[in-house]
DNA sequence: GCCATTTGACCACG
DNA sequence: CGTGGTCAAATGGC
């Protein structure tokens, strides 16, 4: 166990100096193309030197994003392997007796956001629960980003109905997305009535209720 | 057969 | 001890 969480800590300072090395890398770029004085193409000199601006601006926000979230707690919850219960202080439990053991995260949300449509928010989410809250109408679901054991993404959201009518959905987000998945562009189809049942159209989120730093557009999605 | 969702169980926390 | 967050077996959809 112990031994998990310093492997994931060396393996988050690694990435942590790949993407400060990669934007020192695009600053150097962007400094180059300042000092040239004339250049043949103007528009297309600071369309790249706005893509390098971005780049770096992406480097800044993947940066935080892995030291914002790289608390022990939530790394523990990251690496859960059954390798890992079968090892060390955890006997010989049974697979149903695994169930509910988990590190549970601070409760320090990122954002919450409000909204009346529920369409998609960019990023690939994957429930994995659903609860009846005391004195709540409806009832509130879990969302994990589908990278979660791929690339050790720890972005959470919780999507919970407040009311009918209008309809209204509190989304609360907890930690950044640090997966390189990008988000796709949203299409922004709004409004889909036919949606009625939260239970079923929770994966289709609206883009502008992202609690991302926006940098010239930036299409990225790790921030 | 694979992957996402559902849902009851389990447990941390106040 | 009650509530809410998470796990994971069962189930469903493709």
């Amino acid at each position: 166990m112990k031994s998990y969480l310093l492997e994931n800590t060396s393996c988050e300072l690694e990435k942590i100096i790949e993407e400060l090395n990669r934007g020192r890398e695009f600053t150097c770029r962007l400094r180059e193309m300042i000092k040239k004085p004339h250049v043949e193409d103007e528009d297309a000199h600071i369309m790249l030197a706005e893509d390098l601006l971005r780049k770096i601006m992406t480097s800044f926000c993947v940066t935080l994003s892995i030291l914002r979230s790289s608390e022990c707690t939530e790394v523990s919850q990251v690496l859960k392997s059954p390798e890992e219960y079968s090892s060390g202080s955890c006997k010989t439990l049974s697979l149903k007796d695994r169930r509910g053991r988990y590190k549970r995260r601070r409760t320090l949300e990122t954002s919450i956001k409000e909204t009346s449509t529920l369409v998609d928010d960019g990023h690939a989410w994957r429930k994995f629960g659903q609860k009846q809250i005391l004195n709540a109408k409806y009832p509130r679901n879990y969302f994990r980003c589908t990278h979660k054991f791929d690339q050790g993404c720890k972005a959470n959201k919780q999507v919970q109905k407040i009311q009918e009518n209008p309809p209204l959905f509190r989304i609360t987000y907890y930690g950044h997305h640090t997966c390189n998945t990008f988000p796709k562009v949203s299409q922004m189809i709004c409004d889909s009535p036919s949606n009625e049942d939260s239970n079923s159209v929770l994966l289709n989120f609206n883009s502008s209720n992202n609690n991302h730093h926006h940098f010239f557009g930036y299409d990225g999605g790790n921030c």
